[in-house]
Formats: C-alpha cells, sequence, structure tokens
DNA sequence: ATTGGCACTCGATGTAAAAGAGTGCTAATA
DNA sequence: TATTAGCACTCTTTTACATCGAGTGCCAAT
C-alpha cells in the first residue's frame, strides 16, 4: 500500500516529533531525513498520507503530526529490530539487590526508578500463574474474632488477608488445621487440592464450618482470581513534559493510577502474552488515556507472572521504553 | 495589640478568600461582613494591617490577601469555638464497616474518601505506641533462604518482613523458636522482653546465632521505630482546584506523596500531640510545600496512635476540614 | 515524476488603547 | 478624633489590530 518513500517519511515525521516535539513541515523532514527530495515532494507525499490517514495538521500553517496509524508503524518496525540493552541498568539492579529482600519492595522500587529514568509512569505488577504450587497457608489469632491468613506460594509470592473465625478457636486448633491443610496443600495448585480442602474442613470443623466460610472465599479469591499486585511510582515527572501541561490528560492519569481496578485492567491486557506489547492511544482498554501509550513487558518463571511497564505520552520514545524494560526484567528474573 | 474591628477585618478576609478565592476588597469587606462601615473606613483598617502583617496586596490595585499571620489567627478562632460533627460522614463509615477488615485497608479507604469528599488529599497513617504489646511473633519459611517474619501487635497491626535465615533451619525449628519466643514474649512490650528474647537467641541458636543478627536487627527496627504506615488519596481531586493550576505547587505535592519520608515527617510532627492540629505553609517541616496547609486530628487507642489527614491550599476549608477529620476518627475509633 | 516559485492561511507575537477593580489621599463631616 | 465621600492614580485584564513567520497548496517549468 505504501510507496518506499511513503513510509520513509511517516517514519521520519513520527521520530523527528519524538524527538523534537513539535509538527514536522516538509523542510525540515527533506533536509534531515529524505536529503535526495526537495521539500516540495515531501509536501505532496505528505498531503497522499494524509489523506490515507497517517499525518494530520493541527492547523492550516502547521507541520504534521504523527496519528496513532502513524505511531502504530513506528513500532511495528521498531519491533522488526533487534534491539540493544539499555545502559546503566545494571548499576540500578544492585541499587535493588543491595537493599531489597522481598518481591514487593524491588518491584515497588522498581517501579519507581522506571518512572524517574524516563520521565514517565513506572508500573511493576506481579500475580501468580493458574498452575502455581501452595508453599504453605497459616493461620495467625490477631485477637478477637480477627484472624490473619497468610498464603505463601511457591516463588515466594505471599498473600495475607485478615478473615473472621470464632474467637474460641485458639491458637492451638489453628496450628492443626493449618498443618492438616498444608499437608493436604503443600506443592500442589490450588485447583486440585480445594476441594480436598473444603470436605477436610466440612467433616473436622463440622460444628463451626459456617464460620470457615468465609477462610475458604477468601482463599478462592487470593488464588483463583490471580490478581496483580500492583506498584506504580514516578507518577510527579511527567508533570515536567510538554505533552502533560493539560490539566484533563493529568486528571486521567491520575485517576488511572488511583483506579487500582482500570490499572489492573490495562496490565492484564498487555500481559496475556510474553514480551513487549505496545499498546496506542484508543488501544488502550481504559477510555481517559487515549492520548497515551503503554509499553510493557511480560515473563513467567516460578509461578509467577511479572509485568513492567511505563505509560507515557504518545509520543514517548518507544525504542528506548522498549530496550529499558527488556533489560530490567531480564535482570530482575535473574536474581530472583 | 489588634482592635475588636482589625480583628474582625482580618477574620472577614480570611473567611472571603477561602469561599470566594480572590482577594479581597474594601467595598467588598464592607457591604458582606461590616455593614455598619464604609469602604474608606475599611481601606484604612487593611492598610494597618498590611503594615502589621497580617494582610498583603499581590498587586497595587488588586485586593488583599491574608497571610499565613492571619490564617493562624482564623484556624486559632475556629478552634476556640465548639464544632458540630460533619453531616455524611456516618453513611461513609458503613461503606467501610461493609467492606474492609483490616486496619490496612480501612484506612486506604478512610483516606481516599477524604481526598474525594475534600478535593483535597486525605491521608491516613498508623503506628504502634512505644509501650505496645507483642501478640505474637511468627516465622515462615518462604524457600530457600528467606523467611517471612509476622509481628503480630496487640490492637491487630500486622508487620511482615523478609529476613534470610540458613536454609537448613526447617519449618519445625523455626516453629519451635517461636513459640519459645512467643512464650517470652506475648503480652509484654519490645522494650521488656528484647534483652531476654537476644539471649534466649544466643544460647539457643548458639551455633548459627549470627545469622540470627537480622532477625534481631528487623525486629528492633519495626518494633523500636515505631514508623508510620501510611496511605494517601485523592490526589487527583486538587488538579480541579484553582490554587493548583501552578505546575509548580502541583510536583511539590505530587513529589511529597510519593516521598514516604517526607510524608512520615509531616504525619510525625503534627501528630505529636492528641487532637486536632492544623500546620499552616512554612510552619510545615517539608519545604515545597509552603503554600500548603495541613489538617490533621490524632488519637491513641489499644496502642496504636492513629492519624488521619488533610492537604490542601493554605485557602482550604479549614473549619470543614477540621469537622470533617474529628467526625471520622471518632466514628473509626467505635469500631476498632 | 520532480521541483522552484509564489500566493495564501493561520497561529504567534507585539503594541496600543480601553475597561475595570481597587487603592491612597485629602478635605469635609459627625 | 474617627469616619466618610470624592477623586486621581495604579496596575491588571481585555480587546483590537498590525505584523511576522512557518508551512502549505498549487501551478508552471523542468
Amino acid at each position: 500500500m505504501l510507496t518506499e518513500r511513503q513510509l520513509e517519511v511517516v517514519l521520519a515525521v513520527v521520530y523527528e516529533y519524538i524527538e523534537c516535539g513539535e509538527p514536522a513541515g516538509s523542510r525540515t523532514i527533506a533536509k534531515k531525513y529524505l536529503r535526495g527530495c526537495s521539500p516540495a515532494t515531501i509536501r505532496n507525499e505528505m498531503s497522499d498520507l494524509e489523506e490515507m490517514g497517517y499525518l494530520y495538521q493541527p492547523h492550516t500553517s502547521a507541520g504534521r503530526l504523527p496519528t496513532p496509524m502513524a505511531y502504530r508503524l513506528y513500532v511495528d518496525a521498531i519491533m522488526q529490530r533487534r534491539r540493544n540493552p539499555h545502559p546503566g541498568v545494571n548499576g540500578w539492579l544492585d541499587d535493588i539487590r543491595d537493599q531489597r529482600r522481598d518481591m514487593e519492595s524491588v518491584l515497588a522500587y522498581a517501579s519507581q526508578l522506571l518512572g524517574k529514568v524516563t520521565s514517565y509512569v513506572g508500573v511493576a505488577a506481579i500475580a501468580p500463574l493458574e498452575d502455581v504450587a501452595i508453599h504453605r497457608i497459616d493461620f495467625l489469632r490477631l485477637g478477637g474474632e480477627t484472624v490473619l491468613m497468610v498464603i505463601v506460594l511457591n516463588g515466594g509470592l505471599v498473600h495475607s488477608r485478615t478473615i473472621l473465625l470464632p474467637a474460641d478457636i485458639s491458637q492451638d486448633m489453628l496450628d492443626n488445621i493449618s498443618r492438616s491443610i498444608n499437608t493436604i496443600a503443600s506443592g500442589n495448585p490450588w485447583g486440585q487440592v480445594r476441594e480436598v480442602i473444603y470436605s477436610y474442613l466440612v467433616q473436622e470443623l463440622e460444628q463451626i464450618f459456617h464460620s470457615c466460610r468465609e477462610a475458604i472465599d477468601q482463599m478462592d479469591l487470593i488464588l483463583s482470581s490471580r490478581k496483580y499486585r500492583l506498584f506504580t511510582g514516578g507518577a510527579r515527572y511527567i508533570l515536567a513534559l510538554p505533552d502533560f501541561q493539560d490539566m484533563g490528560k493529568l486528571k486521567a492519569i491520575l485517576s488511572l493510577l488511583e483506579e487500582e481496578k482500570n490499572l489492573a485492567a490495562i496490565v492484564e491486557k498487555c500481559s496475556q502474552k510474553e514480551g513487549v506489547r505496545v499498546t496506542i492511544g484508543d488501544e488502550n482498554p481504559v477510555p481517559g488515556i487515549s492520548s497515551c501509550s503503554v509499553v510493557t513487558v511480560a515473563s513467567s518463571t516460578k509461578g509467577q507472572r511479572a509485568v513492567l511497564g511505563l505509560i507515557g505520552p504518545m509520543r514517548m520514545d518507544y525504542e528506548r521504553s522498549i530496550a529499558l524494560l527488556e533489560t530490567m526484567l531480564k535482570g530482575l528474573y535473574e536474581d530472583f
């Protein structure tokens, strides 16, 4: 569909706009990217490309801007190419290694780092895989009717949830229950042991079984829904970007970050396949950030699925973002 | 120092500015607040008040704005008065009761609620008191060298931390250690049992003691530092306020929210005494938000110190904010 | 098919005048 | 002596208008 030169022009416009943040004129493109052509030629091509939906003018006397279609073209082109690892990541990873123990704080820190070095919003997320084995389940009486249920999955992911259990079940009884449950569950995925545990609880705790309903429900919630645990960082840095001087956009993105649900939708959508994924503008499942792009990289090992991501303006530096995320996730996986 | 009428004028200017967000002119003040005087009289008073440092003009032909001193006067006046409970809080508390179990999620939700209904930034924090008794300490082997240490305090506060312990200490051994420690610690504050636990670990775990160093360190960190666990919510709503149209201020406040350390400083300072505390502009320990005010209310029970707060522009609605926080904290304490 | 030339468009920038809000001062007043 | 009306003055905001310049579209020449 597109001639060789048209492709060159589109990519040049995208590149130029990502670099400089201003509409690219025919003159600039001719001089910086297609030396063989005159501005007039570029103008003709641009005019055609505008009809085709790749470019548009904010007003008559301005240069051309890329449409989401053009960004898509550009990103697909990048993805074909071989990427170099992002420099500097190793140093940051050393920082992480030095100071952080558990997955939670590693990811929290990683998301902040991502935000800081890119000026976009950093995202990190982790969720258990469907078939992850349970490592152990413990119950700790907090006092009164409340009991803390701690579920540790193989791979080190820890979930804790407060549930209500009758006050007359002592800690010793809880320990016994936990021991029995662990005998059944430990090393197996929830799907395989759910029924067994259920019937164990039914017969063992007959008299108080109705109260255990909630424990089972919560286990289901944690172990079946496989919700992502989300971390974001660096929101403050986007304020410096020219693209977010508009309060409307700013509000949309801050709302997104505060609404766990929407952020989860984005991460979920992006993480369906392994590796890098770029979602441009309207391709995002969340309305309101249709002028933003999301770059994510996902990977699974040891029963967990981890996602690192960056949310930035549509004219974000895709090439660098992708390289950074890939290098970082790879580095993190070497440690954990 | 201030005559009766001067006081009236200052308070009127503050009130007017809080209400309308624009500099108050002599005419307005005379018409809306001091009917007995003419604008010219008010002008004279204002001029004196400006010399005294209570008011200032952004430029010659504008009305007067309150200085932090004036806000202080205004807030002190409010604090003298009896406050009515904030309406609507009971409904929100019902929401919280229905859906949330543990302190963590209650406070997270509360902070979001506070932000949403005021358009300021909501803050919630909780920390153990110095003499809080330990309820129990457990160790859960996560796999490899990592062990999850869970410390439950009387009152329901739960701290967990991943520590490293040699892989050859089995879960059974961990359970034994935990049992012994709990026999010593349960029901007592850390300060009283620290040494006993220390020497127990020394003699019991002689051969691996050096590895337990970290466990003790982490206990100290959690139990002695009594750091606040912080929650913030509603940052997105301040974007709509005219006071935060300025990117500089916005950046300052977002940075504050992302920097746990600074936020902790604010909460700590505000929570030194019981009840309501208002910190205006420069009175805040954190530079950068010198154009903001912080209203907090603190209270201690059951071994915990809880703080609710609002961070808003200096011209925030102090009266409503104070009422809201007081009503809310009181309501939360009835439940927990 | 490409290019140079040129008229045209439209936002950005700058300047000047007018409008409006509010003050400070002075002289009159109670 | 404290208050007030009146008025000149200051400074921002708004509006209008001219200018500039980047960039286009189109046409005729190559």
